[in-house]
Parts: C-alpha cells; sequence; structure tokens
DNA sequence: GCCTCTTCTCGTACGGTGTTCGATTGGCTC
DNA sequence: GAGCCAATCGAACACCGTACGAGAAGAGGC
C-alpha cells in the first residue's frame, strides 16, 4: 500500500539540517548505495553492509530512510540526474532525442542495478520529474502534441530500457564468467551445433554471418544505433503525415 | 563463474524418468514456481514456500534444481514458450513481426516477474532458441539479411520489454496502493501542482491533455502500438532504401 | 548548574531467506 | 536377503530486513 499515496517523495527528508552536523545524511547515504551497487550489483547492497561502508552502526540507517525499498527509490532517481536531455532549438530535434536516449542508455549500463527496479514502479523523484520536463520541451520544439508527444516519449526511452537490458544481460554474464569472448564462443560452439538441426533457420545465419566473433558490446551498441535511426525515421514519417497545426518556427 | 560455460542447459535435467514416478519431476517444479511468480511476484518465491505448495519438504527441491537462480532461469524460459511468432509467408511480414511483438509484450505483462531478470543474463533456453529461429526465418522473409536481421529483431524485442517494464511499473504500482485509478490521480494531483513551477513544459502539457484522467493500461497499450508503427514504418523505410540482392518472391 | 526535549546512533532480537550435509526411505537388481 | 542408487527431508549455518528501546549529545529555559 505504501505506493503513490505515501511516497518518499511527498515526504519531507527527515533531517532538517540542524546545527550540530549529523555524521549520517540522506545524501551521503544514497551516495555510498549507488557505490555499493555499482561495484556488486543488487546483491551486494544490504543493510549491514551499508552501514560497515558508512562506518557506523547497521540500523542508523533507517532514522535517515523508511526502509530499503526506498532508498532504492532514491538511488534510482539520483541516477536519472546523469542523462542530459538538450534543450530544443540548440540542435535539430532528431539530434537532441539521439543525444537523450545515447545518455539514457549508457547512464543504465554504468549502473545496471536500476534496469531490474524499472519494472516495479514507477520513477517520480525530482531527476525523473526534470528529465520529464525536458523531454517534453524537446519533442515539443519538434512538432509533437497532444498524446503523440507522450507516445514519442515512451517510445525513445523504451528503446534506451530495452537496449540496455539486453546488453546488461550479456555484459553481466561475461563478466561472471570471467572468460574472453572467444573462449566463451568456443565453449558455446558445441551446444549451438548440437541443437543446430532443431534451429535450421537461425544456424543457417549464425554461419552465414559468424555472429560469435564479434564482440558483442559493438554489436549491440550498433544494433542500438541501427533502431534508434529507425524510430527517428519512423517518428519523422508520422511528423510528415501529421502537420502540426502551429508548426515551430 | 557458472554463467555460459555452465549453464542449466547444457547439463542434463537430474531424473532420467526412470520408472519409480518419483513424487517431484523438474517441469511440475517449474510450473509451481511459475504460479507463485505470477501470484506474488518475484518475492512471492522462496524455496520454502515452494516445497510447501508442492506438498513436499523445502530441501527436496535441491535435487532437481542446482540453485534459485537456475530454477528461475528455468521458469523465464518456459515463458519463452508463450509467444507464438508466425510463420513468413502465411501473412505480410508486417503483420507477423507485429503479432510477435504484441504477444511478447502480453506474456511479459502476464508474468511481470520476467522484466526484472532479463538485465540479469541472457536467456539461452530451448523456448528462447524456438522463439529465435522463428524470428530469423521471419525476418529473412521479410527481406533482412546479415547483421541488420539482427538488429531488426533486437528492436522488435526491445520495444516489447521497454513497453511492458513501463506498463509493469504502474500496474503493480497501483494494485499495491489498492486505491481505483481516480483516487490515485487525486492524491497525486497536490504534488504535481506543487511542483509545477519546476516543470513548467510538464505542467501545461498535462493540462492541456488532462493526462490523469485516462486508463493508464489503455494509454500504454496505445503508446505501444503507436511505437511499434513507427517502427515498422522505419524498418519498411530500410528496407526500401537497403534492397536486397536475392529478394524474396 | 541542572533539567528537559529533540535529534541521532546503535545493540539486540525476531522471523525469514538460500543452501549444505548427512541421515533416511523405498524400490530395483543381483 | 544384500547391495545399490534415486529421491526425500530435517537440522543447521550464515545472512537478510527491520522493530524496538536504550542511550549519547547537544540546545534552550530557568
Amino acid at each position: 500500500m505504501p505506493d503513490f499515496t505515501d511516497s518518499v517523495w511527498m515526504r519531507p527528508a527527515r533531517t532538517r539540517s540542524d546545527q550540530p552536523t549529523p555524521s549520517l545524511s540522506r545524501a551521503q547515504i544514497v551516495r555510498a548505495a549507488i557505490e555499493l551497487l555499482d561495484a556488486e550489483g543488487a546483491a551486494g547492497l544490504s543493510m549491514r553492509r551499508l552501514g560497515s561502508h558508512l562506518g557506523s552502526g547497521a540500523t542508523s540507517v533507517y532514522w535517515h530512510v523508511a526502509n530499503k525499498d526506498e532508498l532504492l527509490e532514491l538511488a534510482v532517481d539520483e541516477t536519472f540526474a546523469e542523462v542530459y536531455v538538450p534543450e530544443p532549438g540548440d540542435t535539430p530535434w532528431r539530434i537532441g532525442a539521439s543525444v537523450m536516449a545515447n545518455g539514457m542508455r549508457q547512464t543504465l549500463l554504468r549502473h545496471p542495478w536500476v534496469i531490474g527496479t524499472l519494472g516495479i514502479r514507477p520513477t517520480m523523484g525530482p531527476n525523473a520529474m526534470r528529465f520529464g520536463e525536458r523531454m517534453v520541451a524537446l519533442l515539443t520544439g519538434a512538432g509533437f502534441t497532444g498524446i503523440e508527444l507522450s507516445h514519442a516519449s515512451s517510445l525513445l526511452t523504451s528503446h534506451a530500457i530495452g537496449s540496455a537490458t539486453a546488453q546488461s544481460a550479456v555484459t553481466a554474464s561475461m563478466r561472471r564468467s570471467g572468460l574472453p569472448i572467444d573462449e566463451i564462443a568456443k565453449k558455446i560452439e558445441p551446444y549451438l551445433t548440437e541443437k543446430a538441426a532443431d534451429y535450421p533457420h537461425y544456424d543457417k545465419w549464425r554461419r552465414d554471418n559468424n555472429v560469435l566473433v564479434v564482440e558483442p558490446n559493438q554489436l549491440l551498441t550498433e544494433a542500438f544505433d541501427f533502431g534508434l535511426e529507425c524510430i527517428l525515421d519512423g517518428l519523422d514519417l508520422w511528423l510528415s503525415r501529421n502537420p502540426t497545426k502551429n508548426p515551430a518556427p
């Protein structure tokens, strides 16, 4: 029940910064949590470890933050501060949208633990709001209005999220295995050839384009760029088919 | 280290279905796990609860499945069996791609806990492989070849994942709050108007299109459809700009 | 100086988690 | 019967999130 109606964002932070400079602060806690999460993933953050990482007792954190979920919510919003959305007018809107999508993808890849939280609750913190504000400005400048503005924004962020999800999965797996890419390819190969008869189209395509030799991160980056261009083309087409009544100058 | 090189999929299931009909089976365990996950989300699945849901001891599951991660991997792959990818030739490729993307989105919304796992490791189970096989067939029929075939596939699945992520977030939050949409809107309103000055573009857009009165699931479904059309338009444009040397008949 | 109030820290404890390990069962083949 | 092996399970370990209440440390009033 604590959602929407009783959110972190609608409550004031507990420390009202009185004089005696408390040894813990919400900002400090969130920063430390992000450090742990970046270093070891979602499993690396426990309240006890966070406490000792901060040099304080395990349960001291609970005075500044209601619970772990809320801490995660704060941490996720904090990462939204990193994604830059250009002002409209600085550049053509395609460039602006591209910069935003690339930035969002990069941020998610820098903090892969964020990805696993995006399906749990919508992020409504100040940084996410500021992100939304900039998106509206950018897409309004591009000529979008009404509900389609929201749709275009969703489409661009969805692409960043979906791409980052796929890429995060393979980089995390590669990191866990600790092997270089060609070693992994060598290990997977027999599994794939064994099943080749079951997946004839895939196998033919795989052999024709010998996929496993390409660096996966490069391949997924190219996939992201390709998809982004398609999306921007599609949006451009929509704009040309639905000219605004009050077009931007 | 257990990734890629030592995966569930490369090991045979432990029960070789000998005669004495063991009271537990891997398939049964996976089915029960999915039931728990669907009913109560990722937090609803614990090995003890799974055991008692199956009417067996808490740790008996460990004979059939190496650990919880592997069980999740099996469960995720199982859900991939639900998404239908049409054969090429049955319909125009746009329809086929649309059916696949819609199906994938629906599957993810039926099993929202899957979304949180997609960024952890790539799914390489038999059902995911079959999915890939069908995608290659479908997109080959559409005229894609080489690496761009992979990119087009990634783009379509990314859209399904990204859209489902956003939608899952709001439906989960609404379910947690237990309030009807208009109640939620009433509760959020003061927060939004308080911050209106900070987010002028967003606030103007929000008021012009009074967003909060629309049913969020309907809005997000429309956003998905809008985005899918843009993507298909973009892919069509790419196809027309890059005619295949050996075009499909 | 003392008293009280507020802010903040922290040790302890409770119920739950994933997983290991060794004991135990039960049906099969010799 | 003896031996074997697939399969189940209970107990135990280390860890988790967090409720609670005791305490420290300073501020303000007198």
